[in-house]
Formats: C-alpha cells, sequence, structure tokens
DNA sequence: GATCGTCTGATTGTCGACAATCTGATGATC
DNA sequence: GATCATCAGATTGTCGACAATCAGACGATC
C-alpha cells in the first residue's frame, strides 16, 4: 500500500563510518595547509593521535588518494602529493575546459542559470565587507553551479576531484593583496553573455578569468620542476 | 658521485600488494561482463574464493570504487554500479571533449603525431583478419595515444578513468555485426587533419567518430533509467 | 490486521597482533 | 677503501577475531 509520507521532511539521519571522519580532518589539515606538499603521511601516527586503530586510518588515506591529495609507494610509505608548476597548470587549463562545455551544454538546453545571481551577488558582499573567505566560499559555489547547472554528473564529480586540489594551491598562495571587487565584477558579464545565449562570449569571458586565476609563483608551492 | 648506469635497462622488478592483484582480478571480472552491473560485491565471498584474507579484498573494492566501477553503501553492501543511459551519454560526451581539448593542444604545439600511425595500421591489418579484439585493443591504443600526446597528466588520469567504464559497456554490448574496416577507415582522416594542423575539421572528424560509437540500445545495458 | 519488539542471519566496520618490505647503518672481508 | 652481509628501526601489508549495523522474519499485543 503506498502511502504519503505519513512525516513532513525530517532529515535522514546516518551513520557515518571512522574513516569517513578520519578522511575528513586529514583532508582539512591538507587543504587548510596544515600538511603541506611532501609531509610524510603516517598511519601510526595518526591513529595515535585520532584514537582511532589503523584500519580507519588507513581506509580514509585510500579515500584521499582517490581524491588525488596523497600519494604512495607501496612497502615505503606515503606523503602529501607534492604539487608542480605543471600540475597546476594541468588543473586550471582543464577547469577552463569544464567549464567551457558546461556553458555550450547549458545555453544549448537552454538551462535557467538565475542561481548564478545569487552567488554573484554573495561575492559582491562579501568584496564589501573585505571578506576574503566568504568571497571565496561564494566564488566556488558559482562555478559549482555552472557545472552543475550542465546536468552532467560524470564531469561534476571530475570537477569536485580537481576543484578540491585548486582549493589546495589557493590556500598555499599568500591570498592577501587581490583586489576583491574586481574579482566579485568578473562574474555578472559571464551571466548576461549565458543568459543572452552568447556563447562565444561566455566562454571567453571565462577562460580570461579562469587564466587570470592560475597565476601563480612557483616558490608559493615549495617545490618547482 | 653520480655514475652511469653500469647495467643496462634491466626491468624494475616490483613487489606487487595483494589488493592489487585482488583489484585486478575482480575488475578483470567487471571489464569482461563475468560481474555484471548490480551484481553484489561481498568480502568474505571474495576473499574465500581468492583464499586470501578479508583486509586486502576490502582495499581491493575501494580502488575500484575509486574507479567508478563499485558503489557502496556503508553497513549495507556493495555491488556492481548499475548503469544508466544518461551515464552512458556522459561518458562518450565528456570523452569526445577530452579528445578535442588534446587536438587543440597538440596542434598549437606542433606535436608529433605519426605514433597515430602505427596503431591505425594494427587497426586495418585487425580489420583484415576480422580480430575484433585486436580492432579494440589497436582503437584505444590509438585514442590513448592521442590524449598522452597532449602532454596532460591530469587529463589523461580521467580519461583513462573513464575508458574503464567504456570497455565495460563495449563487453555488454553484442559487438559483433559491425564493419570492423569501416571502423578502421575512421581514423587516417584524423591523423591527417592534425598533420595539415586543421583543428576545426579534426575536432568535427573526432566528435562524429565518438557520436556514433556512443550509439547503444537501452536494453543492452540491463538498467534503463 | 496493524503496530511494535525481538530475534536472527548477513554484511560491513574496527581492532590488535604479526608478517613482509624497505632504508640506512654497521661492521667484516678482500 | 670498495664491496658485501647482516642487522635494527620504521612503515606498510595481511590476518583472524570481534563489534556494529541493517534488513527481514516472526510473533505478541492491542
Amino acid at each position: 500500500m503506498m502511502m504519503a509520507e505519513p512525516n513532513g521532511d525530517i532529515s535522514r539521519i546516518e551513520n557515518v563510518p571512522l574513516r569517513v571522519s578520519v578522511a575528513d580532518i586529514i583532508r582539512q589539515a591538507i587543504l587548510n595547509g596544515t600538511m603541506k606538499p611532501g609531509t610524510p603521511v603516517v598511519e601510526m601516527a595518526l591513529a595515535e593521535q585520532l584514537q582511532v586503530s589503523r584500519a580507519p586510518v588507513r581506509e580514509a588515506i585510500q579515500i584521499l588518494e582517490a581524491d588525488g591529495l596523497i600519494e604512495s609507494e607501496p612497502y615505503k610509505g606515503k606523503r602529501v602529493k607534492p604539487l608542480t608548476l605543471k600540475e597546476v597548470e594541468e588543473l586550471y587549463s582543464l577547469r577552463e575546459q569544464f567549464e567551457a562545455f558546461a556553458i555550450r551544454r547549458i545555453v544549448e538546453r537552454q538551462v535557467d542559470v538565475s542561481e548564478l545571481r545569487r552567488h554573484s551577488d554573495a561575492m559582491f558582499e562579501a568584496a564589501e565587507r573585505g571578506d576574503f573567505a566568504a568571497l571565496n566560499t561564494a566564488d566556488e559555489a558559482f562555478h559549482r553551479a555552472l557545472i552543475r547547472l550542465a546536468d552532467h554528473d560524470l564531469m561534476l564529480g571530475f570537477w569536485d576531484n580537481l576543484y578540491l586540489r585548486i582549493r589546495q594551491i589557493m590556500a598555499l598562495r599568500n591570498s592577501a593583496n587581490r583586489d576583491l571587487r574586481a574579482v566579485a565584477r568578473n562574474h555578472p558579464p559571464i551571466i548576461e553573455a549565458i543568459e543572452s545565449r552568447d556563447m562565444i562570449r561566455a566562454i571567453s569571458l571565462i577562460s580570461d578569468h579562469t587564466r587570470s586565476a592560475s597565476q601563480i609563483a612557483p616558490e608559493e608551492l615549495g617545490i618547482a620542476p
């Protein structure tokens, strides 16, 4: 007997395995720069620090390996994956491809992109307040929404993975002395180009935007080859 | 005292952890259709079958989860990820983007693509012999080389991941009754367009090629939504 | 006969112990 | 003083046992 839900939308509680909590903690440490590229990641040390056994730590590390944040050599050890200038360029160039592809799909399918305005507005607000963290959050929300609106789960998964590492890079970069308002101002023209279905212009704007974001000095990464 | 290697290129032997061997075996079973989408993946059963403990099996399954071949619900169970028509379309459409991006990079940088001819020739040879498996191998080698020549490790990683699932799809599809020679004939024009630096034409050819490869009947997947 | 406990079997999650592997140091041998 | 064994420490890999969780079956209760 199929019935309507008698209760409202009580949010589904979920029981999180330890490996997930552990992975979240370590991921955070990597993304906020506490664990810099090259730092050894030792199972036993983390297990003691977090008061769990090695098993969930091992699995958490495997998750982060899949994220591309940790690399491992069998029987040798694991460490936070070093960043190279080439990898940074690859991250940003591929992100540019994803966003261009997303725009093509969005324009072709005439998807409503009004959501983007919310994020853009949030960016201006954050810029006014000089709130750098909030600006970044809104910026990421904007770009992720752009990908999500393309309705392409596979690309969204790749994008999430890719953006994880971009966040890591941004954390390592001394993020001050940037013109917050200028960053915010980049976005409305993109929305307008999409809404007027000017694909060429929208993609061109996104490309410029991404390229300017990818500027980074090698010494900010620690290693260079 | 840096010295030249006294020995020739003796290939480095490597000690493979069990999880890798186990992952290879299970991956193969998924890719050749022995374990179809939806099949439950149970640790203990596999451990007994392979005569190892559960630990390496667990880790192998995590590897395949990262590959996108297995999905898991905590405390419930794991199974070979079901395929949907939408996912198939996403796989092929994203592959098309990757190949177009690769071609742009290759043409811009004037990369030598003579390697592609080797793979193309192998395809014709296989087609003559009516050797379907060899044709597929050469076809994959052709397309992977195209990506590799773009010199973009990040994209290559994504492509490998993506192509894994395309292999799975191709295995499920009743692959007979196709004109092998016609498949082979698709490729030389691509090489020629790249070598004559006609980016537009090369990308257009690749797109057509990918799109025609993506045709699949829903009932060939088992599930449809 | 609907609802609620309770139980049971299946599966995954976690633990502590032990084995295998790698690295570098130390010392024996020529 | 090179080269080779051997050893010790650190780290990861593997194992078997136990705990937690979930789904479904089976009744008891109203």
